[in-house]
DNA sequence: CATATAAATAGATTTTATCTATGAATATAT
DNA sequence: ATATATTCATAGATAAAATCTATTTATATG
């Protein structure tokens, strides 16, 4: 067994398919094939079922693949140990980020953290929580970044800022009216969610204390998969949606005008670094923490955790 | 990076010596240097210091070998999963065992055992209970025979059975005359203990409420390296000593008349299996769990652990 | 100063990972 | 039904590597 043949394993199982798998590894399909051949012959067992289109891994091929992945991240670490001594910071950073925080955080930072450090790759993914929490813990990713509290056994959560809840209304809507806004200001039938699965839209639902019976009556059945399509459908329709502070930054000057702060002390989101274990790539992960905190404005490191919705 | 070449490390870091790690991987002596060199060269650092006699690890050298072998003990897991899927039973438990236990419990279930499972290789280590917790820690041994409660965060405790601790005396000593034995008996001046490192020695300090104040005066200052060497020293001299219960099994008659039991409930050391985290050994430390229970005279199987001994 | 010991170096040899080209099996389209 | 994709496996050639024996260099020891 060899590092390489792990590798080619682990590509199997991400792609499903030999030749990207091999495309991916910079090496030859034949070659992948038969270095898989070679590992499942030396340990006697089919890792790969390859009857199936795409292919899929056999009941002990997982298992066998969760082990491969933790034996290359042990690995990973070994050249960690050493670029950390180097003073280096270099390395690979596989991080899985919420969809809400996505397209709002990333690009505040990305392009500086790059600049800075360019020995670093960093590898995003989008990701819901239940699945960063699973990857983190089969070592697929090294950091999450979401919103916490968690409460997940074995992940450490490092808070990173606190970000305000606002309302986005139209000039429609009653509650365009209000200077402060309550909860209880928002009328159920008008509000737009995202759908199922996202952290933002449970914090929501917890603010407001929608039951379900409350949305039953809901004119239009629509969960959106955004929050810029929640903002469309509040431009486009009549209605109401509450945005995180980092989606609003954005905003024209006659959208801003559609915001609504909610009344001190207002609803805020923990947004957190998460990881798994006392990870080797700390430093890369604190300096990933500082270049955060540097790069978004101001207004919202000065938030302060008064009033944080649940998730 | 290999996992030969990170096998020739902890080789070389176990035997402190290239030739003899390099019999021990059964590999030429420059096979070895070279391989090591070629790791130096691609991590950019140097891991041993061969100007040192007998060779040491630098600084940095010491924490890669140290990760080495946790990417060894990863990949081993794999096999694990294959032996484990396919019901066998085979492959290398590293066992640390201290040295009051060893030499008498060893000999019941080893022969039983290899005989039972002739795929497993055990590797049998005696050393201190520091030693165990320590080498259980960084992997070096998969599980450890002791004497517990250890209370060391990280590490689970097994119990495997209680063993009564019986007084050992030479005719000339008062407490010959006694049937049943009181601690407070024991006359300290006259107890012969193990050296300093040994539980059974802290535990029958305990037991003894001997202060250092009371032993200060004593006629000949030596302290033994073994239980057999008690023996014989009580034997040879007058006195009297503890032994563990299975340190009697092999007594002759004569000696057996010399045996003085504590008045009920007797003291007992607690003998537990110890392992660190949730092993993939398991079910190899399992058997070897049940083949230990099975080897030792049902007597001490009964043992209840009405008063254990703290250590 | 001679001798022994330990690790490194040199050159030859075997092993192995990789490539290109091709084949077999299966699904998809004409 | 036949032709065409697609997907993975196989064959043979080649380049890269790990290994061996023999030897050298550097240190310690008597």
């Amino acid at each position: 067994m060899t590092f390489v043949q792990l590798q080619y394993i682990i590509a199997v199982d991400t792609f499903r398919h030999f030749a990207s798998a091999a495309k991916h590894c910079f090496v030859s399909q034949p070659t992948l094939s038969m270095q898989i051949h070679k590992v499942e012959e030396e340990l006697g067992v089919k890792i790969f079922d390859r009857s199936k289109q795409p292919v899929i891994a056999t009941e002990l091929g997982s298992e066998l693949i969760e082990q491969a992945r933790k034996i290359i991240a042990e690995k990973n670490i070994m050249d960690e140990i050493v670029h950390r001594k180097k003073g280096l910071v270099a390395g690979e950073l596989k991080i899985g980020i919420i969809p809400t925080l996505a397209p709002y955080l990333l690009p505040l930072f990305v392009q500086n953290f790059t600049k800075k450090y360019p020995l670093v790759r960093l590898v995003v993914n989008e990701l819901t929580t239940d699945l960063i929490v699973a990857q983190l813990r089969s070592g697929r990713i090294d950091m999450g970044i979401l919103v916490t509290p968690l409460q997940e056994p074995g992940i450490k959560e490092h808070v990173l800022f606190y970000e305000e809840l606002m309302a986005y209304v139209s000039k429609k809507n009653e509650a365009y009216q209000k200077t402060y806004m309550l909860p209880q200001d928002i009328d159920p039938n008008k509000l737009w969610l995202l759908e199922e699965g996202h952290c933002l839209r449970s914090q929501i639902v917890n603010l407001c204390e929608l039951r379900k019976a409350s949305r039953d009556a809901s004119h239009f059945d629509y969960e959106a998969g955004s929050i810029e399509t929640l903002k469309r459908m509040v431009d486009m329709n009549d209605g109401i949606t509450i945005l995180p502070e980092l989606a609003t930054l954005g905003l024209t000057t006659k959208q801003l005008g559609q915001i609504r702060y909610f009344k001190r002390p207002a609803p805020m989101r923990e947004v957190s670094i998460v990881v798994h274990r006392d990870f080797v790539k700390k430093r890369l992960i604190e300096i990933l923490n500082e270049e955060i905190l540097l790069s978004i404005p101001s207004k919202i490191n000065l938030n302060k955790s008064k009033y944080v919705v649940p998730v």
